[in-house]
This record gives structure tokens, sequence and C-alpha cells, in this order.
DNA sequence: GTCTATAATGCGATAGAC
DNA sequence: GTCTATCGCATTATAGAC
């Protein structure tokens, strides 16, 4: 999907090194402060040789949100998810690049051809699936769509937070997420 | 805040005029399809023409948000403001340049000099406000705290359902806010 | 086959004539 | 207040060099 040919295994390590060094050059110096070419000199190569394993620099970000994914998905345990969760969002506030290429990228996913809409599709696809599915052993009996709606709104009310805070920094996300489960939710939904 | 100097009445309409066609140009033909010198052409206006009006591209895109935002309020009645207010949601659907442009707008506000900075500072302090007052009527009697605390989140749910509309344009933003409504607000939220 | 160097396009922004 | 003309910049396409 992402790569321009086969990758041999030293291939496959490279980019992941890639990744994980340009996940924490925007996390230490904010979205708008990094260029490519400062990535690259992090991972000791050139531009080119950076961009030899994306397909451009679009698809290099997409992949550093899909990495963040699965780093903040192997912080979630099966007995607390929720309580789990809240703690990601507040360890994100302390990496507001990170949150700016997130808000970034959903903006340019509003072209149905960038890299980007893939993946928020697939994201939002894969979350509504797992939260009904925590739902169902939480013993909410509803209909799956109901179900799925009340995952759709808590992802909307995560990210709607998150926008928030990125125009006034001193909200906390976390904060304001428990509050609002905790007062308004139907039940299946509160802390563990 | 925007002027590059004191206006004449007719500078004054020119400009309105001005707005109101850019607001029908990224409606009709989408944000990322839309220069500049498309609108300037509507309006019978060479860019330049045009560029006398507003600081800057960019400062021109934020006040036609602020113009929808005034069409917006107009549509919302002190009866009914949440029924409103999801009607107003099902037919920005129906406007997708805007939403676009509502959305790439709201990731450029992450670099706080950028004037979609303080458009959204003032838009969320503002809504957040209305919004405790109409609960504090509705007979609300937590601190205020707390009531701006569900105003964040109501705020939160519609744009994050918005985004997720952006890439999943299936998706009815009116029926997953009124649902999430419906089974978890606290009662004073209640749809009207 | 890959990278690089150049050209062409279209954009926002600005200067100066009227 | 509006225009023409032009600038610098970014993106895209092309083509040649390795």
């Amino acid at each position: 999907m992402s790569d321009r040919s086969p990758l041999s295994p030293k291939g496959t390590r490279q980019r992941e090194k890639i990744l994980t060094v340009a996940l924490e050059v925007f996390a230490d110096e904010g979205y708008r402060g990094t260029s490519l070419r400062t990535v690259a000199a992090r991972c000791e190569l050139s531009l080119a040789g950076v961009m030899h394993y994306f397909e451009s620099r679009e698809d290099l970000l997409v992949q550093i949100l899909q990495r963040r994914d699965e780093v903040d998905a192997a912080a979630i345990s099966a007995e607390h998810p929720i309580r789990d969760f809240i703690a990601v969002l507040e360890a994100n506030t302390s990496r507001p690049g990170l949150v700016e290429l997130f808000v970034t990228m959903s903006a340019a996913a509003s072209s149905p051809d960038h890299p980007a809409a893939a993946y928020f599709r697939d994201r939002y696809a894969r979350i509504v699936d797992e939260l009904c599915e925590f739902l169902d052993q939480r013993g909410d009996t509803r209909p799956l769509t109901d179900r799925a709606r009340d995952a759709r709104a808590l992802i909307a009310l995560a990210d709607g937070l998150q926008q928030q805070w990125v125009t006034n920094r001193t909200l906390s996300i976390a904060d304001e997420f428990a509050y609002a489960l905790a007062t308004h939710s139907n039940g299946f939904l509160r802390a563990d």
C-alpha cells in the first residue's frame, strides 16, 4: 500500500527506524517546525534516502500516525480500557507536535484521494469495531447499530476535545472527557 | 482587526458582497478546487480588487467562517435551540465545501499566530457562554464550571462527528448527534 | 531503474498607474 | 477603489544523468 516495491528485511528495519525517529522528532519539535530534512539528518540519511521508503511526504506523515496508534493501543489493557484511554489522552497533551500532526492530517483527509483519507476511514472503522465489542462484553444488549452510535460519539468527543485543546492548551482533555463520561454515559461506559 | 483602513459605506458593502459570493463559491465548488481568482471572477473583480479588502487569503477564509456562523446563528430560535442546531448540522452536510473549509481552518489554528487561532478561541468561548446560559435557563443548577464542561462536550461531539463525516459521507451527523443526546444527556439537553 | 535538474504552471501577494 | 503587471513560492511534469 505504501511501499514502492517489496522491501528486503533490511529495508523493513530501515523504514521502522525512520518512523520511530520521525515520531520523536515531530513530538519534540512540533509539526510546523520540522522538515523531512531534519528527520533525515537524525536518521543519518539524506532526504532522498528517507524518501526512498515512502511514496510521498504525506504518506510518511500518515504512517507516523499509524505508528502512534500502535504505541497507544499497546498502552490500553483489556481490564481497564477506558481508564487507560483517558491516560493516553492525557499523555498526548505533552506531545503537542503529534496532536498538531493529527489535526493537520484530519483536515487533509477531506480530500478523498489523500492518503490520510484512507487512514482515517480505517482508523474510525477499527475503533468503532473495538468499542462495540467492548460494550458487548460489558453487557450492553442494544442492537449493534446503537452500540456503534455510542462508539462514534465517544470518538467524536475525544477528537473534538482535542480540537478545542489545540486553541486553548489550558484545557485538560482527560478531565473533560472523564467528566462527560461520568455524568452522561448510560452506564456501560463508566470509568473502570 | 482585519481591514487595512477604515472603510467607506460603499467599501463595507463591497466587502459584504465578496464574503457572500465567496461563501457560495466555496460551498459550490469545494474548498480545494477554489482559488481567490475564481472568487474574484464571480465578483467581477480582479484578484487585487478582492485582496484590497482582506489582509490575506487566510484572513478572508476565516471571515467566511464567521459569516457562516452568523447565518447559522440566525437559524437558531430561542424556543427550540437544540432542535434548530441539529437542523443546522444536517444542512451543513449539503455544503461539503464549507465543512472542508472548517476542518482545514481548525487544523491551521494549531499555529497560535494564524488568524484562525483567534477565531476558534473566540468562537469556542462564545458558544460555551451561550450554552451555559441556556442550561441555566433550563433549570440546570450545577456550578458554572460543570455547565461549561457540558457545553464543551457538546461542541466536541458536534465537531468530532463532523470530522468523521469528512471521511465517511454516508454518516448522518444530525442522527448521530440526536441519538447521543437522547440516550446520554442528563436531561437538560434533551431535544426540544 | 533511480535520483536530479530544469521547465512550466498556478497560486497568493504587492507595487504603481489611473 | 480597481486595475495591470509582476514577484516569489510551491507544486507538477519532463527529461536527462548516473
